[in-house]
DNA sequence: TCTATATATCGAGAAACTCCGATATTGGAT
DNA sequence: ATCCAATATCGGAGTTTCTCGATATATAGA
């Protein structure tokens, strides 16, 4: 668990929102083909930002070098989800350190 | 309380080392010359970080920027203290809304 | 096999960040 | 007034980040 590392991957609003999105997924997420319970597809997000598809696609790498997120490789997709384990012990150690 | 801007901040090792150094003033800057209630004087982390002095004044503004820290300028010395206001409101709202 | 779709990676330009030395500013002391 | 010490600001070099379009890869389906 690299703290520069996350603190570096919260420091753009983009990837906030994203992990904040992912939160609830039935809220954000309404419309996407595959069950919720896969994870997100990587185009959910590249339709709800704004951005081009290798931005959002490098964003979502930024998430998962630090470990915020995890991906499930099924066929030609990318499901994205939370890893709450890392996101839990980083806001413990911050609230513990900071 | 800008939450971008305060992790922008936080997102370099230097910047989140000095916040925590003020945590506990007695243990990192024993030898201040001037009572550690007062807060800690800008000359102190420069000491401390092998960093020139220009750097680390412009670390301290970016950490007043974020109102991470407050200056009290007494004569010609910059006391900076932890802004435990701000800092708790974030990390509240870190920890509900990440 | 050929085509379409989803995602990743590459290359490049713009912007932001980091750091330094030099200089400016401020206030205290002589 | 002058000098010194503490801090802030400026200007610039080097690095990193952000973003895009183009291209590569990988899979699904016809």
């Amino acid at each position: 668990m690299d703290k520069t590392e996350i603190l570096k991957a919260l420091a753009h609003p983009v990837r906030v929102e994203f992990l904040e999105w992912m939160k609830e997924p039935e809220r954000h997420f309404c419309d996407q083909a595959h069950p919720l319970e896969m994870g997100i597809c990587a185009g959910q997000f590249e339709k709800r930002c704004g951005l081009s598809q290798s931005t959002v696609s490098a964003h979502l790498s930024t998430l998962e070098k630090a470990r915020l997120v995890k991906i499930d490789r099924v066929g030609q997709w990318a499901f994205y989800h939370r890893d709450e384990k890392t996101i839990a012990a980083f806001l413990d150690d911050l609230r513990s350190t900071l």
